[in-house]
DNA sequence: GGAGCGATGTCCT
DNA sequence: GGACATCGCTCCG
């Protein structure tokens, strides 16, 4: 399956995807333009370099599931795990493209719908905000589960090009190149 | 528009 | 007790 790979190779095919939203018959959608890569044990910027946790058990578990966590004492971030049950890695979420529900988004963030609409869902902090993903209501969440409150759809439609970078905002292995981004796109953060 | 910094919870040593 | 895969606010140009 999709998610049954190295987070290398699912990375870039994440891009173009559309992270989908379910909750008081509101469908909030937004395509997917900016994702980085942790690994496991070679990584040490990655959460599973530290071997499994309670806390990160989600990226140890079965492929395509929501690893949600709590950073800053302020912010959710959003991945999806990849590679076989019992093999650590992830993909984290940096940054979508609002598709539908903008209304409900711009709610959820907190923030008026005259701001600059970049910033409702650019930042892995922002976007989680916007979703409405906390820990406790999505940690865990099978994400390939079209029938579930939170899962990834695939249209069908390809990003033009895909850049790929060193990762973003992170203090250990800055240097790998992990980081996937649609080229040109003005969602992308930084 | 960029550098600096505070907020603030949770996990791990 | 320190680190942390962030954000938004200041202050300065």
């Amino acid at each position: 399956m999709f998610f049954d790979r190295d987070p290398r190779l699912v990375g870039p095919d994440l891009l173009g995807k559309i992270l989908v939203r379910r909750q008081n018959r509101k469908k909030l959608a937004a395509r997917i333009v900016e994702v980085e890569a942790y690994l496991g044990a070679d990584d040490p910027a990655a959460h599973a370099s530290i071997g499994k946790t309670t806390r990160n058990a989600v990226l140890f578990g079965p492929p395509g599931h929501a690893y949600v966590y709590f950073i800053y004492g302020n912010h959710y971030c959003l991945n999806v795990s990849c590679l076989p049950d019992g093999t650590p890695g992830g993909i984290l979420f940096r940054a979508l493209e609002p598709l539908e529900g903008i209304e409900e988004m711009f709610k959820l963030r907190g923030i008026e719908e005259t701001v600059d609409l970049r910033r409702l869902t650019s930042g892995p902090g922002r976007l989680a905000a916007a979703f409405g993903i906390t820990r406790e209501r999505d940690n865990g969440k099978d994400l390939t589960n079209t029938k579930s409150d939170l899962y990834i759809a695939d249209d069908g439609s390809l990003p033009p090009e895909v850049l790929i970078t060193k990762r973003i905002g992170i203090r250990k292995a800055m240097d790998m190149p992990l980081r996937y981004i649609v080229a040109g796109n003005r969602f992308v953060s930084g």
